[in-house]
DNA sequence: GGCCAGGACACCA
DNA sequence: TGGTGTCATGGC
């Protein structure tokens, strides 16, 4: 099976099991990008806890948080653990916004998604899958989320072999799904689902909505389907 | 008390 | 280049 029509299959599988994820949540491109940043090695709903703590004292723009102490940062987003990091980065984000684009992420977002990508990565704090995260889900740019989570779920289900740095598993995706950002939104979203629900209780069975598709030997759920 | 959750970075071999 | 330690909360 081709590789194209093969992610797309996969893709509307998860979909129609598991339904929308409705990622990212947020009412603004700035919040996005700041829960995109707290939500780094924490679950979201550690991270939206101090999104909306930030919310609360008015500290939900570059300028506030620029103007803001490190501590009084800080102090309203313990839960997202790594605070004091975590305070740096948003911090840096913020300085970078304003000083290369007056504050506007509507100028930031009209760059050219590599140029864009390119910058947002010398960003001290902002890695790969923040930067996709930021592109894809508060710049609604075509750049795929890979992460730790999409890299452990192809080699589970053994769908492309010799894919072994995040950039690699980005192109494949990219290369070879329709330009639509509904389905990038949703994807990575869905492998990040499947992967905890699923997989989490059998970490060595391929217990997955998929099989059918890839073939893959052993799949309790899909003998359900 | 232990484990895990939508990472990034510095350091070292 | 890859492995490891650091960061250091909250829920179950």
């Amino acid at each position: 099976m081709a590789i194209e029509s093969l992610l797309l299959r996969i893709f509307y599988k998860l979909l129609e099991h598991y339904g929308p994820r409705k990622w990212w949540p947020g009412n603004t491109k700035f919040e996005v990008i700041v829960g995109a940043i707290l939500v780094q090695s924490v679950a979201w709903e550690n991270a939206r806890g101090a999104v909306n703590s930030l919310k609360k004292e008015g500290l939900l723009s570059p300028q506030a948080i620029l103007s803001a102490t490190h501590e009084e940062i800080a102090t309203k987003i313990i839960s997202s653990r790594f605070y004091n990091q975590k305070t740096e980065k948003l911090k840096s984000f913020c300085s970078y916004l304003m000083a290369n684009y007056d504050g506007s992420l509507n100028k930031m977002f009209s760059n050219t998604l590599s140029d864009l990508r390119e910058d947002l990565l010398h960003i001290k704090g902002i890695g790969r899958e923040t930067a996709d995260s930021i592109l894809l889900y508060a710049g609604n740019k075509l750049s795929f989320v890979s992460d730790a989570y999409t890299k452990r779920w192809i080699e589970r289900y053994g769908l492309f072999d010799g894919l072994s740095t995040y950039d690699q598993i980005r192109e494949i995706f990219m290369n070879n799904l329709p330009e639509d950002l509904y389905i990038y939104n949703e994807y990575h979203a869905l492998i990040v689902h499947h992967s905890k629900s699923i997989c989490k209780s059998a970490p060595r069975c391929h217990l997955c909505p998929i099989k059918r598709i890839t073939e893959i030997t052993c799949c309790k759920f899909s003998e359900n389907m």
